[in-house]
DNA sequence: AGCACGCCGACT
DNA sequence: GTCGGCGTGCTC
């Protein structure tokens, strides 16, 4: 008998597809409480662990093997709790992966790298709280709308789908239900999750003006992936350790450990950002709605243009449907302190001569505001100058040689850059295939509006007689620290008279003095291949739309409505019948029938496989592969056909970085069912994967439910 | 995934 | 003679 006596199972982040399991297993003098945080040897490195309940310890020892001994115990870090090891565990199940990548990702990247000693030295050093508390932002009356909500809120059980048009006030209605569950119970906390890191500065201004002065200065802290290493855990701990009262961050804070945990607000529900793109592809709105009620947690969703699922989940109860959803619906229609909806103008680009950029209704409409003083914003989803460079004479395209899409032209540093791989060359001045100089840009990005837009404003002056000012904000103006920042001050403090720029300006920034919005370009999504491209651009355009005239006073004064500007070659669609008349449920409900009709989410579920390769012969090919082995091996749903797998295709992209990608749907009525054939799937996966014929696999990766198809 | 070990080409 | 290319294999 070794003094090491105890045998503890430890969560580390190892390869997710490898061969070793989920759970190491190691020597300890003492018995570990799951939950604690060690450092353990593993090959030749050192790495932190968290010990894991010995229940869920699955693989064997190989015979006469001997467990090493853990290299040391952060006992400065109270264990953490079952609560956050179940959330860890159910997302690595769902999600499809190891238990110890999603658990090591969900703590503080600096816990990693920190000896226990440091972490100690970290720990005696007082945290500082978030921002002064100097002025004090006091409760402000809510209106019959907010106040029923509040109510209801605080009075049923949820999830709630907090349903409220821009400007209806839902920021108010947060910070009165985290304000009553916190003064009830003086251990509660609450996570307030938004979209963006942009969107977190001014979040956190409104919730440390109205909590700091009540709870103390440490009382709220953020979590994203924009602040520093030393910051991130500051307040990971504070959250950890209860000093923290209210977390706010992005999707990743989903995975705090908050012991306190009785409220989960997730703004702007149905933003995509909520769903992480790489590593464990989790949705941090869907894991909201699981740890609300693992943990009995009040979950708010909140939104003016609900994601389907969402607003499915939360239908009323009818005669057909006597159940109705599981979210409770709560509805703020109103604007409060905001002039009245803009108005929606739709420019049939059909009748405007080809190419036009600006069609002669919209660039008035601008001009006037311009010589008004007011603000407009136009928006495209597209940076640069423009997305190709042509050769008019031998009919050359500017294609990125690692991938299958064009390089994109930006004028301004003079470089065709592939916003794919990012492979950047400078313009050639002749064409690299004939030498031709007759090469010229297609299609128009940012940049080019700007451009455009400044010969078209040349004469306009505003109301003290100095030239119309245009900026572009956009993912290239905004690289550096504070840029962001910096530019939009610009546009608030009035020096901006047209501000151009992609999705980004769509989201949450109040501009208080614009009264035109415009989308010179929106048609690029409404016959996309995704089947939720149609309602991710009424959401855009929506929040675009509420963007202008928020201040009622400014819109009084100036007595001129706002208006938002569509320009289409499909005037008529669906979409912007909706946005003409603002009416989100008719829009919603006209999708979810379709959705309905063609057994599409929300009425089915779906996963994706994805497989990148050398060629895309070989990612198909393994998909192929692993689809007639599913079959062979008859995995749950197959056989009476509650699973269909369909067949492997290119994705849109199908060639990135010279890595070929492949990908295959599997979809199901059953998100249960769907759930048991992706766990039966996984090792055969791994088998095929081990096959010499699909040497050539690059990686595979599981998507469960994926966003885009 | 890291990080070793391992066995073949162009450098001081 | 070594530095280093990345193939293969292991991590309680």
């Amino acid at each position: 008998m070794s003094i090491h006596s105890a045998i503890v199972h430890v969560a580390l982040q190892t390869p997710s597809h490898s061969g070793v399991g989920d759970l190491l297993s190691y020597a300890s003098e003492r018995p570990l409480p799951p939950g604690t945080l060690v450092r353990v040897p593993l090959g030749t490195r050192e790495v932190l662990g968290v010990v894991w309940d010995a229940d869920e310890a699955t693989g064997e020892l190989p015979d006469g093997a001997t467990l090493r001994p853990i290299a040391g115990v952060l006992d400065g870090v109270a264990p953490l709790g079952l609560p956050w090891r179940r959330l860890v565990a159910f997302a690595a199940r769902y999600y499809q992966r190891a238990l110890g990548e999603v658990a090591l990702a969900a703590l503080p990247p600096q816990l990693r790298d920190l000896r226990p000693e440091q972490l100690a030295r970290r720990l005696r050093r007082p945290a500082k709280g978030a921002g002064d508390t100097s002025d004090t932002i006091e409760n402000i009356a809510l209106t019959a709308e907010q106040e029923s909500a509040r109510s209801r809120i605080s009075s049923e059980k949820g999830p709630f789908l907090l349903f409220g048009s821009t400007g209806s006030g839902k920021t108010e209605v947060y910070l009165r239900c985290v304000q009553e569950m916190l003064e009830a119970d003086p251990t509660a906390q609450a996570l307030v999750m938004v979209p963006e890191i942009n969107l977190t500065p001014q979040l956190e201004e409104r919730f440390v003006g109205r909590f700091a002065p009540r709870f103390g200065p440490g009382a709220v802290v953020s979590l994203h992936s924009g602040m520093t290493n030393p910051q991130r855990l500051a307040s990971w701990l504070a959250a950890h350790s209860g000093s923290a009262r209210i977390v706010l961050g992005t999707r990743m804070a989903v995975f705090a450990s908050l012991p306190g945990l009785k409220l989960i607000v997730v703004d702007e529900e149905h933003d995509p950002s909520y769903k992480q793109q790489e590593g464990a592809r989790y949705s941090a709105r869907d894991l909201a709605i699981w740890r609300g009620r693992e943990q009995d947690a009040k979950v708010i969703l909140g939104s003016a243009t609900p994601s389907l699922e969402s607003w499915y989940a939360s239908r009323p109860p009818t005669a057909d449907d006597p159940e109705g959803g599981r979210y409770v619906r709560l509805h703020m229609p109103s604007r409060i302190g905001a002039g009245a909806l803009a108005r929606v103008r739709r420019v049939d680009m059909n009748q405007q001569p080809r190419r036009t950029v600006f069609s002669a209704p919209l660039l008035q409409a601008i001009t006037e505001r311009v010589a008004r003083g007011e603000q407009s914003m136009i928006l495209l989803n597209r940076r640069g100058y423009a997305p190709v460079l042509h050769c008019v004479d031998c009919g050359w395209k500017s294609d990125c040689p690692h991938c299958s899409a064009h390089q994109v032209f930006h004028k301004t540093d003079r470089t065709l850059r592939c916003h794919h791989c990012g492979y950047t060359v400078r313009v050639p001045y002749h064409c690299p295939t004939c030498g031709s100089p007759d090469i010229h840009p297609m299609g128009r990005g940012t940049e080019q509006l700007e451009e455009q837009l400044g010969d078209l404003l040349r004469e306009v002056l505003r109301p003290d007689r100095t030239p119309a000012r245009i900026a572009r904000i956009d993912a290239d103006t905004t690289k550096a620290k504070g840029a962001l920042e910096a530019q939009l001050a610009q546009v608030h403090s009035g020096e901006v008279d047209v501000l151009v720029g992609t999705q980004m300006i769509a989201k949450g920034h109040d501009f208080r003095r614009i009264t035109l919005v415009a989308a010179v370009q929106p048609d690029g999504a409404l016959f996309s291949s995704d089947f939720r491209a149609a309602e991710r651009l009424f959401a855009l355009l929506m929040q675009a739309a509420g963007r202008a005239g928020r201040d009622a006073a400014y819109m009084a004064a100036q007595g001129t409505p706002c208006e938002m500007w569509v320009q289409s070659f499909h005037p008529k669609h669906a979409v912007f019948e909706a946005l003409r008349t603002h009416d989100y449920e008719a829009f919603a409900a006209q999708q979810l029938k379709e959705r309905e009709e063609a057994a599409m989410p929300p009425f089915s579920y779906q996963a994706l496989v994805r497989a990148d390769a050398r060629t895309q012969e070989v990612a198909q090919g393994f998909l192929s592969a692993a689809t007639a082995a599913a079959h062979a091996a008859q995995l749950p749903g197959l056989l009476d056909g509650t699973v269909v797998l369909f067949p492997p295709v290119p994705l849109t992209v199908q060639r990135v970085a010279n890595v070929e990608r492949a990908q295959m749907l599997m979809e199901s009525s059953s998100r249960a069912t769907l759930q048991r054939f992706l766990a039966a799937w996984q090792p055969v996966l791994q088998a095929t994967r081990s096959q010499p014929e699909h040497k050539g696999l690059v990686r595979w990766l599981v998507d469960v439910d994926p966003l885009a198809i």
